[in-house]
DNA sequence: GCAAAAAATGTAAACGCTTACATATAGTGT
DNA sequence: ACACTATATGTAAGCGTTTACATTTTTTGC
């Protein structure tokens, strides 16, 4: 019996090898190679085992056994469910190949977010998942330097030295802002996620900009506000948007949630949507389905970007196959929010 | 140098010292208690760690000091946000004292809720949180064999073994029910959670009965309709409800996922809401409140309940203090969703 | 029945860390 | 200078597994 700081004792290897009168390499292999022990002495030790509640110390297999089967992945939150698709399915495809999920949030906090990866590396992380390419060179290479495979994912980007597997957040923004554009808008307010730090947040404002200026529409065109998202922040930023002395015609987030929320005031302010000003959000989640009308958002295909990056890790990790990037389709998903001008 | 078995090189604290030219001690006290190292010592290992991307095996860890400031929470899912709220605040208050939460999700099903509590368990968790109190004896024997300290949330009994903390599902459905009789509503149709093995929709569905009952009304005047929950799901579940020859004129789901989910469906099938048919909800998650119109719900301490069960496993493993159960409050909701009969 | 091969089990050495204890070094008051 | 503390560092024994290797037992082919 080994015990705890507090005194809790729990019962070990040793312990169950003693009760079934074998050793403890039999027990071992009886929990992790059933097949090659025999078939009395198997039952008896699943018996101790049992009447034990032996569950083995994780530490002691990781020290030992030298793998984990473990994978990790720091999102930025788990509070709303932008997340929350895409991590299911990453971590049912992790699952079905026996590989367990650990996941942490940064609460969009670069050095939370340092700080998550080096304990999830310490509790015998194999590999990583993490949101977006922006953060500091010195976490990169903390995790070359163990060479850990990574995989970036909710963004794709052929111009770098990562493995990014997600999709142009610039280009699907620049497409729906054509759209916008071709129905007559001219002046385009956004409220979007602070781009510091969120390279995602950054291409989508690029996207608007390089749409805008291929139909010779100028910087003052576009007023941009930005904001930690929540609902509540973003119906704060579009009633700003809206108190200006000329405003925009149509406000176009940066995702679903400040959207959302940028519909719920105009609401509020009995401002008809998309007669009064048009609205749109980015990502498609559930929120932007159920809210009247519906949003007019860019389709991100969460479930398939969070299978294909867990499959892209345990390739890598199995089959010593080699990370690659890959990029996914997004499309525009028209709800009533979008109208002409 | 270690190596794991696809033969990557990692750091250890033998190399640390090797490095800095002291003991494997000075290296750890260094890095568990700084201030008893003298200062150009610790300078030297600290950026022996750094250059090295040392970062400690915690397995070895967990062997070694027998404690790993862990707790872990298996939640049902991840998918949508009924949990995550909670878990947010269950997390921050964690982490405020110094602890780290590790999450893993059952998908509703018993089998993997142990598999994961035996996970968590083995990676050295301290304290466990779980989800409701339906479940197999045989995982709260285990729990106890082990001596760990169990909190149970999302409801509150008096009357068990247990430590819940959370609240009454029975009776804030109970009065629900009653102001749902009280504006005239005689024939109720329900959509809810299967209740085998969720002691949450059991307790939820027996509210509205009570209710229901203490007016006088026969089990003849309530249909109920028993499904896993998603937006879906509640449409279809709505659709059959009013397909019947006597259609309820109110609609209580189990929650407010499958609420929304019949609201949807309602404007769908052209009823108005409340005027035709009234819904209500469960649990005033993000969801409800930006539907329209507003869904009518149970409001639940979700943050508070995070943070008391935080602060409960904490105070016992901190300062060894028993465990007691706690009882929040919860209110309903009023939003248009439901009107009089 | 017997030797040889196959299957089952046992032995013991790692794995990387913490920490009680031992030792060395620096700091005091006389 | 001295003995005596206080402080800093080193030494080495575990922690609970896994797994090569050694040993024992069973099966097989003749």
């Amino acid at each position: 019996m080994s015990r705890f700081t507090n005194g809790q004792k729990v019962a070990t290897l040793k312990d169950v090898a003693r009760a079934a009168a074998v050793s403890t390499a039999t027990v071992s292999r009886c929990l992790n190679m059933p097949e090659c022990v025999g078939e009395k002495t198997r039952a008896r030790v699943l018996k101790a085992v049992e009447e034990l509640s032996y569950s083995p110390n994780f530490g002691a297999q990781i020290m030992a056994a030298r793998r984990t089967n473990t994978i990790g992945a720091v999102i930025p939150t788990m509070e709303n469910s932008i997340f929350a698709q895409g991590i299911q399915a990453f971590q049912e495809e992790l699952n079905r190949h026996g590989f367990t999920l650990l996941v942490a949030s940064s609460s969009y906090k670069p050095d939370l977010e340092a700080a998550q990866v080096k304990n999830l590396i310490a509790r015998g992380a194999e590999g990583l998942l993490l949101i977006g390419l922006d953060r500091d060179e010195e976490i990169y290479q903390f995790i070359s330097n163990r060479g850990l495979p990574l995989v970036l994912t909710w963004a794709y980007e052929a111009d770098t030295p990562h493995h990014t597997i997600g999709f142009d957040n610039q280009q699907a923004m620049e497409e729906l802002t054509e759209l916008v554009i071709g129905l007559g808008h001219r002046r385009i307010g956004s409220i979007i996620t602070n781009t510091t730090q969120n390279d995602r947040a950054r291409a989508r404002l690029n996207g608007i900009k390089s749409a805008m200026s291929r139909h010779q529409l100028t910087s003052d065109q576009l007023i941009v506000l930005e904001t930690p998202y929540s609902i509540a922040n973003g119906a704060k930023y579009f009633e700003k948007l809206m108190q200006q002395s000329r405003p925009p015609s149509v406000v176009m987030c940066g995702n679903d949630v400040l959207a959302v929320g940028a519909l719920m005031k105009a609401k509020e302010m009995g401002l008809r949507v998309p007669e009064d000003v048009s609205i749109t959000g980015f990502d498609d989640i559930e929120l932007a389905k159920v809210v009247e009308p519906r949003l007019t958002t860019v389709h991100v295909p969460h479930g398939e970007m969070g299978k294909r990056a867990a499959a892209a890790l345990i390739s890598h990790i199995t089959a010593s196959k080699s990370l690659v990037g890959e990029q996914l389709d997004t499309h525009i998903c028209r709800g009533a929010t979008l109208g002409p001008a």
